[in-house]
DNA sequence: GTCCACGAGTGTCACGCGTCAATAAGGGAC
DNA sequence: GTCCCTTATTGACGCGTGACACTCGTGGAC
């Protein structure tokens, strides 16, 4: 039924050792026909090598597993894991998904029993399950340290930044109420903050909403007429501009709104929201580079997210 | 570095073998004294049995894959995966995801070296896939076959169903022009067309349509007033929404919408859009102990998903 | 004729585990 | 004392692979 190493190696009329160092790379030894007559057997029985067989003798898989975490997964996010899935595969690498909301407990009993190739997070790892995948001597790949670049930070900078351009003198923000919704909260306020600052405008004022009309609609009424309002994401100034529809406030006259991730809610709406993207197209051929780079020459492993573009979309509420 | 059943087996002052046996639940040959010996000397090192090992020997590993379409992961399908996860880890089985987009060849490539010991697919999978999968004897999860429930049906029919019995007699059906984007067009718009005709009422027009304000305006102009537009999704139903904005129609007077999947993007649009979401909740239990009774018992896998109960959310389109 | 170098390929070990036949110790029946 | 049965435990094998030391035969140098 499954065709191993062995199969191969009779079909070829060798030995299986030789199978095994002409399939991995170390064939230079070997005359052309020789290595001809097991590439064609090991192609022509369709072998493929066992994971368990080849993670055992080498002490790690070629699994890279990476954890998601509690976010909506948007095409952008989908897109990256991908191509990224893709590039892997090219070097022989097995890029698996695993829901970082899982229990902590299964997730490090799966990490200790797999000995994957890596472990990618998009968040910060939490010091438990860090400490459990250094200790086991598993390369962790994650957003880099707070000395890095914080492409959070920078995406709330983006937002602040075009709505001062755009003439605005008093900015908010706005994010989700539920933490679970709220992943990347503090970064991106900061960013925003930062902003502010640096073009001498007083501190954000920070409002915290559950995501339904209803309720940003008596969040705005804690709003001066004139207020550009940064949005955490697309769906908090979707709620933000369906209160506006309710209060009967124009937009981007009496209030402004600029969302985020550049989702097909921000395109739908009417009118549509100006938002920000991140072109990931470049950076997940980058990324893979680096990772696998890195996996191959036991260097030290880059952080993650690499660097991603950040595109304004221009809308009407801006 | 790693603890294995030796370091155990040595710890507690027996055999490796005895190690194995007692930990894989052919301990009830063994006196208490020595089964607690053991028992407390694995949990004392931490023990985790190798997940290379353990394949090895056994011909199959520990791992479940579930293949994730090209979709959005909403927070639906997100609990569910989140639920099974730990259900099966709970009985010993790990639950990674793999992107079904990702280029076949790896995802056969994965398989065959992995060895899975449940494969799970949301869609039916390509008869290739499926070929591989149970060329190498290993099970698969999957949408039951037409003569089953269809859930993408009976999503199409209960909105067709909901909009007659509102009252409307003309009934059409929007869905994406991207195939990407048209998972289950097929099977939506068949049980639209079935509850029309139950009804007595014509085929429902078909409209398709790229996801932007200015092509559903467009398409808007072919429908009479009073039709009620059943749509593929809530993206569908907020695109045709604008388009009504647009062309100053009013909704539903003269435009009813039903979007589908009960996204956030229904629920903040002025007015909310009348959709259909799934409870899942009751569903994720019962999916893993038929998935995990099955694996045990080596019995027929059951067709997925589950009954899984489809809700209706009035919003103020239709 | 002896020795060495070299090309071509093989044998063997170790990885960590599960299984099962085999063994040793103990105890009772005759 | 011998036989046999039960209980408690172990040894050995094999899963499929990669690494490395090793063998074998040939041909050239001295």
């Amino acid at each position: 039924m499954t065709v191993t190493s062995a199969d191969v190696a009779r079909h070829a009329g060798v030995s299986r050792s030789t199978v095994s160092q002409i399939l991995n790379g170390h064939g230079h030894r070997f005359p052309a026909s020789t290595r001809g007559r097991v590439q064609a057997a090991a192609s022509e029985l369709g072998y493929q090598p066992s994971a368990a067989g080849r993670a055992l003798v080498r002490g790690a898989s070629d699994i890279v597993v990476a954890l998601i975490p509690d976010m909506t997964v948007g095409p952008t996010l989908q897109d990256f894991l991908n191509g990224l899935t893709d590039d892997l595969a090219r070097h022989g690498l097995t890029l698996l998904l695993r829901l970082a909301s899982a229990s902590p407990e299964s997730t490090e009993r799966m990490i200790t029993g797999l000995r994957p190739a890596a472990v990618m997070s998009l968040l910060p790892v939490p010091p438990r399950l860090r400490e459990c995948v250094e200790g086991l001597g598993v390369r962790l790949v994650e957003p880099g340290p707070a000395g890095d670049r914080d492409v959070n930070a920078e995406i709330g900078h983006a937002q602040a930044q075009h709505l001062i351009e755009r003439g605005y003198r008093r900015v908010a923000y706005a994010r989700p109420r539920d933490p679970r919704q709220d992943t990347f909260g503090d970064q991106r306020e900061q960013g925003v903050a930062r902003a502010c600052e640096r073009h001498g405008l007083p501190r954000p004022q920070v409002v915290r909403l559950a995501l339904n009309v209803a309720e940003a609609t008596a969040r705005l009424r804690g709003l001066q007429a004139g207020t550009a309002v940064a949005c955490y994401n697309d769906e908090v100034a979707a709620a933000l501009l369906g209160g506006c529809r309710e209060l009967g406030l124009r937009v981007p006259r009496d209030i402004a709104l600029a969302g985020t991730d550049d989702t097909p809610i921000a395109r739908l709406s009417v009118p549509a929201i100006t938002t920000f993207g991140y072109a990931l197209g470049p950076a997940i051929s980058e990324a893979s580079q680096e990772i696998i780079g890195a996996l191959s020459a036991g260097g030290h492993l880059p952080a993650f997210p690499p660097g991603l573009e950040i595109r304004l979309v221009q809308g009407g509420t801006t």
